[in-house]
DNA sequence: CATGAATGAGCTTTCATTCAT
DNA sequence: TATGAATGAAAGCTCATTCAT
C-alpha cells in the first residue's frame, strides 16, 4: 500500500465516509468498521486521522459549523429584509446540497456537551438580530417586530430542517419560500 | 422490596425515571442501571415493567405523543387565527412544563428506530392546515398565505424548541410570544 | 387457593410436569417457570416442593432409576437366557411406555457428576451378569461368552434407546426383537 | 500478543480448547472465559473464530462427525463380517484415542440444536446394514439375521460409549472384543 | 504508514431464588 | 400454604482502541 503523502486529504476522506455512514445508520448505530469500510481503508486506520469514535463527531460537527459560517458571511449589500431572505434561501440551499451533513445534525443535537451547539446557533441568531436591527434603521419593520424575532427566523428554518429529518418525503428545498413568506414578508413594515 | 399491586403504576414510575434519565445524560448514555437507581429499583426489576432498553424509548415516545395530541385537541371556537395562537402558546406552555419529555425529543429524533416521529408532525401540521383553511375562508389571511405554510409554524414552533434544546438559557416560555407576533399576525390580512 | 394436604402428592405432581417439561426442550433450556406452568402452579411455589432447578433433575433422576429397578426385579423363573429376554423385552417396554421419562436420560447422561448414573448401569450389568452366570451354569452358553459380555447387552438396549432419543423415527417398541436376536439368541449354545 | 498468520490454525487451537472444557465441565457449565482462558486468549477473541457459544459445540459436533465418517471409510476387502470387526474395532480405537470428543457427545446428544446427530447415526447404520447384506450374500450369516440388525450392532459400539462417559472406570479400549464375540460372531451361519 | 488480530471493559438481558403479603 | 414481584449475580456478546508486524 503506497504511503500517504498528503495527511489533511486523508482526513477529509474518512471524515466524507464517516459523514455518510452516521447519514445512513445514525450515530449511535455507526461502528469504526463501518467508517473504515466506507473509506476503503482498515479499521485501524482510522485512528491515524482521528483519536477516537467521538473524534470523528465532533469533526462532522466542525464540518458544519464551518459551511454553516459560509452562508452567513457575505450577504452583499442591499436592503436588510432583502439580504435576510437571501440568507434563508441560502441555509435551505446549503441544507439541501449536503443532506448527509443535514442528517448528522439530529446526532449533534442529540449529542451532549463537548460540541459547542448552542454556539451556532447563537452566531446564528446575532447574524439575523443584525440583519433585524438595520431593518429597524431603514424603517423596514412592522411595529412590534424587532432583533427579538431573529429566533423565530431561524426557529422557522431549523424547524423546516427538523421536520425534513424526521419525515423526508418533505420536499426540503422547496421550503425557503414560504419561509421567507412568513419570515420575511411578515413582518415588513 | 414489598410486593406491587399495581403493575401500571409502577411501569408509569419506570417510565418517568427512565425520561428523567434519558434527558439528564441522553439516551445513547443511558444505562439500564441508571434507569433502575433513578427508580430506586434493581437492574432486572426494569425488565418486569419493560422489554428492553429500546421498549422504554418507544414508551417515552408513545409518552410525548400522548401529551402532543391531548395539546392539539380542543382548540376552542372562535375566529381561526386566535385558535392557532392558543395552539402555539399550548404547545410552549406544554413543553416548559415538561422539560424532561422536551429534552428525549431529540433522542427520539435521532432514534434510528421505527418511532414514526414523522407521523406526529404530520398530524401537527394537518391541524394547522385546518387552521389556516378556516382562516383563509373567514378572509383573515393575509394574501399569499395558504395551508402549505402550516410547515412554517410548525416549524417556528419546534425550532425554538430545538434551540432551547441545544441552549437551556434560551427562555423557551417566553417565545411563544415572538412566534405569534411573526406566525400569526404576521400572516394576518 | 386450599391448603394443600397432601405434600408428597404435590411433590409428585410437580415432578411429573418438569419431566415433561424436560423431554420436550431438555433440562438446559427448561425454566422454573416452565415447570410451574406445565403444573399450574406459581413459580415460587415449586421451590415448596424442591430446594433448586437442580433437585427436580436429580428427582427425575430418582423417579428413572426406580422406574428402572422395577423392570430388573423379579424377572420370574425358567431358564436364565429366557429370563435375559424378557428383561430386554420389559426395558424396551418400559421405555417405550416412559417416552418422557427417556428423553430426561440425555441431559441425565450430560449432567455432571452428582447423580449416579454409573451405579444405575453398575446394577443393571450385575443383573445380567448374574444371568449370565447362570446361564453358563445351565450349559446354555456359547464358548467364548461369559459374564463380561453383560456390557454388550446392556449396551445393545441402550444404545437402542440411544438412536431412538437421536432419531424419535427409529421404533424403538420393535427392537427387542432384534436385540434379542443378537444378545440372547446369538450367545446360546 | 502478535498478530496471527493462520485464521484457519488459530480456529483449529480455539475449538480444540472448547472440546477439552467442554469435555472436563460439561456444555452446559462452560463459559466462554473458561474456553478463551484454555486457550490463552482473551474472551472477546473467542468471538473472532466462532461466532457464538452455540457455534464452538456445532464446530464440535462437526469435527466428531468427521471423525467418524473417516473411521466409516474404507474397511478394505475380505469377508464382510471380517470387515464389520474391522469397523467396531476402528471405532472403539477412535473413540479411546479421543476421549474429549467423545465426552462432548452426550452434551451433542442433549443439545436442542438443529445439529442432525440422527444423520450421522443413520449414515452408520447404512454401512452397516450394507455390510450385512453382503454377509448375507456371502452366506456368512446365521438365520433370522439381516440387514435390520445394523441398529444393534450400531447401539451395541454406541451403548459401550455411553456406559463408558457415564462411568469412565469401564474400560473402552477392551471393549471391542467383547462387542465382536456378540455382534459379529453371534450373528455368523 | 497501514493493517487487522487481539484485547477487555462494559453493557444488556436472563433467571434461579427469596420473601413480604 | 401459595404467590409472583423483586432481586442481583452471571454470562454472552460487542466494539473502541491498541500495537506488533
Amino acid at each position: 500500500m503506497p504511503k500517504r503523502i498528503d495527511h489533511g486529504a486523508r482526513r477529509e476522506e474518512v471524515l466524507a465516509a464517516a459523514v455518510r455512514v452516521f447519514a445512513r445508520k445514525g450515530f449511535a448505530a455507526s461502528r469504526i468498521d463501518d467508517v473504515a469500510a466506507e473509506a476503503g481503508i482498515a479499521k485501524g486506520s482510522v485512528y491515524l486521522s482521528f483519536d477516537s469514535r467521538d473524534a470523528l463527531l465532533k469533526a462532522a460537527f466542525e464540518s458544519y459549523a464551518a459551511l454553516a459560517a459560509d452562508v452567513l458571511a457575505d450577504l452583499g449589500s442591499g436592503p436588510a429584509l432583502d439580504r435576510l431572505a437571501t440568507l434563508v434561501r441560502r441555509i435551505v440551499a446549503m441544507l439541501a446540497a449536503h443532506p448527509d451533513h443535514a442528517r448528522v445534525l439530529v446526532d449533534l443535537w442529540a449529542s451532549g456537551q463537548p460540541l459547542d451547539m448552542a454556539a451556532v446557533y447563537r452566531d446564528y441568531r446575532a447574524v439575523i438580530e443584525n440583519l433585524l436591527r438595520q431593518a429597524r434603521e431603514e424603517g423596514a419593520l412592522r411595529a412590534g417586530i424587532g432583533p427579538e424575532h431573529a429566533v423565530v427566523v431561524v426557529a422557522a428554518v431549523e424547524g423546516c430542517l427538523l421536520q425534513w429529518l424526521v419525515d423526508p418525503e418533505l420536499p426540503i428545498a422547496d421550503l425557503a419560500g414560504p419561509v421567507i413568506d412568513v419570515c420575511v414578508e411578515g413582518i415588513r413594515a
